[in-house]
DNA sequence: TAAATTACGCAGAAATATATGACCGAATGC
DNA sequence: GCATTCGGTCATATATTTCTGCGTAATTTA
């Protein structure tokens, strides 16, 4: 079997096994690690949220971790940081418009995991 | 605003943010890691491939990581190992039927990632 | 006869991810 | 006056993941 021009569904081309580095690995270091995944889900469900709020709903969360993968989720575009110079300060967390295209995803990976544990 | 009966698409219930495990994070345990991807890959691209062939095809992949990504691979049911009592020993590795269903969700996710990149 | 290939296993080290608990300054409630 | 809330930061500790390098037993290749 000549890999062609037949390429892949998730890698580049005939450069996987990833020499470089695959655009599907990207997606999931950007939704990876222990704290992103109910970070979007309680955003995705509930709009626009406060960082404590958000600490409270998200049980076992530590401040070093909700801080940094709300950060994360940021610089990645997933997540929208808005600051109100009230006092006390406000800070409202949503997901990005841009994000929105990767729910339904991650709605059939969902699904995907409940059926495979049968 | 009260979590109902409509459910998060993604997430169980008004179970999350994830108090229980939800599917979700399940799925992303199964194809996680730093080996998985490439591996399941690999394998799509390329068909039933030998243990040091797909070595060789990996970059960078050291025994120790190959032999337990396969392993955990074979147990969460994604990879099927398959013996031949041949000399020298010739030991095959493919992806199961059941992983089939996995494929196009990849695939939708590194398009994403693709698009998010810009 | 020596070297390479086969499919890995193992111990320990290094790198990375996550957790713990204290702390900040301004403001508010008791 | 004291504790709490706001949204975090910081230093350190622990846990998990990944890497390094070596070893295996049978067999084929040079």
């Amino acid at each position: 079997m000549s890999t062609s021009e037949n390429s892949s569904p998730f890698c580049s081309g005939n450069k996987c096994p990833c020499q470089e580095k695959c655009p599907l690995s990207s997606a999931l270091e950007v939704i990876g690690g222990k704290w992103k995944i109910p970070i979007i889900c309680s955003l995705y469900n509930d709009g626009p949220t406060r960082y404590n709020e958000l600490k409270r709903k998200i049980k076992g969360v530590t401040n070093t971790m909700l801080a940094s993968s709300l950060k994360e989720l940021e610089s990645d575009g997933i997540v929208l940081r808005t600051q109100y110079n009230e006092m006390p300060l406000r800070v409202e967390y949503e997901l990005t418009e841009n994000s929105e295209s990767l729910i339904p995803i991650l709605g059939k990976l969902s699904t995907w995991g409940k059926e495979w544990k049968n």
